[in-house]
DNA sequence: GATGAATGAGGATTCATTCAT
DNA sequence: AATGAATGAATCCTCATTCAT
């Protein structure tokens, strides 16, 4: 109906990636909704309907839901989580603002996967495969071992400490779509990102300030 | 069954209401599930599985799921949220760490609170009754009005303070299920919510801090 | 609730039929339904709910749903059929006319009766209980009988002058609510009742008019 | 399993629409349970199982019960009052007795029209759409005015002459099950359609045959 | 006699998934 | 690659009925 490849074999120039675009943009839809209602409370059918399919047309590019839903954690999440790895792991050459900055950019390319994050920690993390869950020990581990090196916080707040840089970052991308209706702004149009990248800075400038006499042009 | 009426006419302190105790206990149930799972994912038959009844009982006594859940939000949401509204107005009286002592207990008396808002807050909030919205708006507007009074973050940035404090509260809560499973650490612990408590106290300090000269003989 | 018995033993005259009164209550109620919706269609809680009460209360009067119908069918069927059976007995005795205002009037008492029967015949009668049963082809056939003594329509067209009468005198109240709204008027009314047995009068009068000179006062 | 289609491949003629067949079917399923047990007595299994498919499979040709009905009511009752209408309207080219044969054809092609109808009237008629709803008034209108011509009856019995016309012809098939369950004999044979159809006209010609002197010198 | 609570049976509906086309 | 049709499993919900109070 929609798709009317006229002659099964007559293109030659690109080898037809409408397939690609299409899986794609179904992780797109599902993506949305994912962020949005969850695994339970997303629908195939609605998914489907996103990308002008009809239901069953989804199984032609992923095996099923739950194939699906991995496909827009790993494609969404990993990115993310290599920057970070990156990041952590480069974090002598780069400094606190650069790695607020670069992880700020990342999540506002894809917002929704902080807000798929936030289901996947609210459910325990079941569908969190191993593959991500790896990244994500690690990670808060480096984030541990740079914030203790300021030596500002107490061994044991520490790991508050980071978890609390992670719920500001993350908490800001959940709230936005309630925060519009609520506050009537957009916390994700470029500008409101950008104050709040500023924000962040200076966030965490304060958290880890004080000390002896820690300049920014210190590390 | 569960409910242990020791004598069937005998009992002369609270009158027996066997029903409303039921009502209460498909509350508790459906609290966590919800909780856990959010809307879509909970499955009446597990509430009901867990106060030891079959699923067309819970009928007896709520409506429909929706209303189940509304009650739930109602029941949880409500008290923290007034009690958020009073210290909010009360504001001269309370010391800030007051109200951060404050919230905390009364999130850790009910640990769910924070995970079905994040749900309502991933979703939309469609289920939020407007009652409950109204709450929201003034408490953070209230929020922000004692944050400028401190004079210490720049007016286009103090909703972004606000709305952090709020993720780093109810983040703490929404992590805590993941967080033990990845960090090995109950976030719910006594000991735990004290020391998070402690942590706001001097979390919320550092951010608000007289500026100490931030630096323009700094850098 | 809405039964108040104030002190349990002390009404000394009559012995408190309330109960009795409640069973008929019930019956007024559950003929209503029944007539509109059927057997099927008729819920218990809609039928207690008019008489005031909880559905369970239902069974201290009646064992079971189909027990009610049954109890109505009998208290509103027989008598019309008593009739009928009486009239169509003594019919040397009672002019036609005189059977159809009797008939007009027995139904016109409840004008439920009619829609019960027709929901019985639509649905091939299965809770016709025999003792119904037994009634309706006696009727049938003495006023087959009847109408073959007017030596007016063929043999074979008896049964269905016979049926014609039945299904015009049936489904005059069977069409009542439907009427009303359509055309606006209400047959139930006095007014309408009476023009409709004035009606009867001479309509069967046409249907059996001619043959030699038959006068009204010739019986 | 229960169309067979020959070949799976070859069928030239009719362009394989097995859909279209299957929505056929259920609604002839469902148009005969409808009119035996209505709306609320019809399970949508037992219609589902007449088709030889399970219930789900219902709904990729209806949206629901309600709109299986409704198609039922359309399909079915809308031809036979398009037919009314038109006869009705071009009344002056039509013999009364050719209304009569004509209307007695349509309903037998379709003896499950008169008891749909039947419940419709019995409940109300909540489903018959408004679109069906502008037919029978009318419909009853035009028989109103061509009864009135005849100039038989006064005024304020033509209504009633007409209703009891219809409920004759209506009435006759509603009755059809129970009768042969009684009387022994199918009053749907084409034998007896044929007799009542003249049955019909002779009992129309005598309900409006020119007032042979009704005994005003006869008493 | 009335009712709150509980429930087995069932009924409409949804949904992920399969398969033939 | 897309889809109409079919379906098993499950879900929400209703209802008649029971029982203890």
């Amino acid at each position: 109906m929609t798709t009317a490849t006229t002659s099964p074999s007559a293109t030659p120039g690109p080898p037809r990636r409408k397939g690609e675009l299409t899986a794609e943009r179904i992780l797109d839809a599902a993506e949305t909704l994912f962020a949005e209602k969850g695994f339970e409370g997303t629908k195939l059918r609605d998914v489907a309907a996103r990308v002008g399919l009809r239901n069953p047309s989804l199984y032609n590019h992923f095996a099923s839901k739950e194939a699906l839903y991995s496909a827009v954690l790993e494609r969404d999440i990993r990115p993310v989580l290599d920057l970070l790895a990156k990041m952590v792991e480069s974090q002598g050459e780069l400094s606190s603002d650069d790695v607020i900055a670069g992880t700020m950019k990342a999540l506002a390319d894809h917002p929704n996967v902080a807000r798929l994050v936030q289901h996947e920690t609210l459910s325990g993390g079941a569908h969190l495969t191993g593959m991500l869950r790896e990244f994500i020990a690690p990670v808060f581990s480096q984030a541990n071992r740079a914030a203790t090196m300021r030596e500002v916080w107490p061994a044991d707040q520490v790991p508050l400490v980071v978890l609390s840089l992670y719920n500001v970052v993350v908490g800001y991308f959940t709230a936005a779509t309630l925060y519009r209706e609520i506050q009537g702004e957009d916390l994700l149009s470029s500008e409101a990102l950008e104050r709040q990248t500023r924000f962040l800075i200076e966030f965490v400038n304060r958290l880890f300030r004080e000390a002896p006499n820690r300049s920014p042009s210190d590390s």
